[in-house]
DNA sequence: AAACACATGTAATGCGTTACATGATTTA
DNA sequence: TAAATCATGTAACGCATTACATGTGTTT
């Protein structure tokens, strides 16, 4: 039920049609709430449909035709409901961490090669956040500080995560 | 996918009942994968006609009938394979980020509150893993090194949204 | 006798993933 | 003119969640 108001707290920052929001999940919002394109087309014509948001054909503009929406009163209305209720603790669903619960059953190069993977994905979006924090720091605008407060939880989880990774490869050795 | 591996995973340790899976999800590999009672019974009932396990009623038992699963050798080898297999990135969906990301829409107090009730969440879980891994420590078995070392990695996580809460609690004041 | 913990399931619905389909515009 | 990018969708399937159903054994 959350990718609703993921949309709606998008569209919120500024109209979009969904594959801009789509590409946007990918570099922000999505940091913490992915979904993809069908997810997204779906879920838009579901609000459309409930009055949340109203779309228009994007004019005047070259490329294809886009369906830019934009928020409703209504559409405003329940997300600032939605904002103000209790978060629902996330579900954690963490394959590595099953695979090294197992982990007494592998051969140590076996272990490293997990971990080693691992690392190079954390590492690589330790590298993203920084880069479009910096990004960020540029505007002074109130949106762009929670923006950048989320970046910096995302900063924080993979440094975790790193940290992590090496005490792991020292104890497996 | 994963859940039946999960599954398998928690069976190689020892055969149990659907219950006892549940209970065991509810408080170690349950950390870091969710699921279900009824997720569970039934991935079990797959995997028994998939012939990754089998299951014995348990005789001369007190209580309820129970049903105990254990690996077949076809289990124990599609474990060890899966083992080997790289991780999946795990898929992250945070409403509490996803709600800071549209905090500016916000008065402080409804921030505070979103962030005091995240914060008695992640204090309640860290000192769960903390007490866990006391009396972990107590075994030497490979089995248990493994298992601390995600019990491990839940405490990094928790240490980390804790300093994030800390900070983010300062900025908005 | 009632309440609680143990124990196993079914059904309905909804969310998420994968695969497929279509077409316009820009760039090499 | 072919390939890449932009842009919007449909369909099928599977996993996850919520609600419901059923019954045993233990404790108060």
């Amino acid at each position: 039920m959350s990718l609703r108001y993921a949309i709606l707290t998008s569209l919120a920052n500024q109209p979009a049609s969904g594959w801009d929001l789509a590409r946007h999940f990918g570099r922000s919002i999505g940091f913490f709430w992915q979904a993809s394109h069908q997810q997204i087309y779906r879920e838009l014509r579901r609000l459309d449909d409930d009055g949340l948001v109203r779309t228009e054909e994007a004019t005047g503009q070259r490329g294809p035709r886009r369906k830019v929406y934009h928020l409703t009163p209504e559409g405003r209305e329940a997300l600032l409901n939605w904002l103000q209720t209790p978060a629902a603790e996330s579900v954690v669903r963490d394959e590595l961490l099953v695979k090294v619960f197992g982990g007494w059953q592998l051969e140590p190069p076996q272990l490293r090669a997990l971990l080693d993977q691992a690392r190079t994905d954390h590492t690589d979006r330790l590298a993203q956040y920084r880069e479009l924090d910096r990004e960020l720091a540029q505007s002074t605008s109130r949106k762009a500080r929670f923006a950048r407060l989320t970046l910096q939880r995302g900063i924080f989880e993979e440094e975790a995560w790193l940290k992590w990774l090496d005490q792991a490869k020292a104890e497996i050795g």
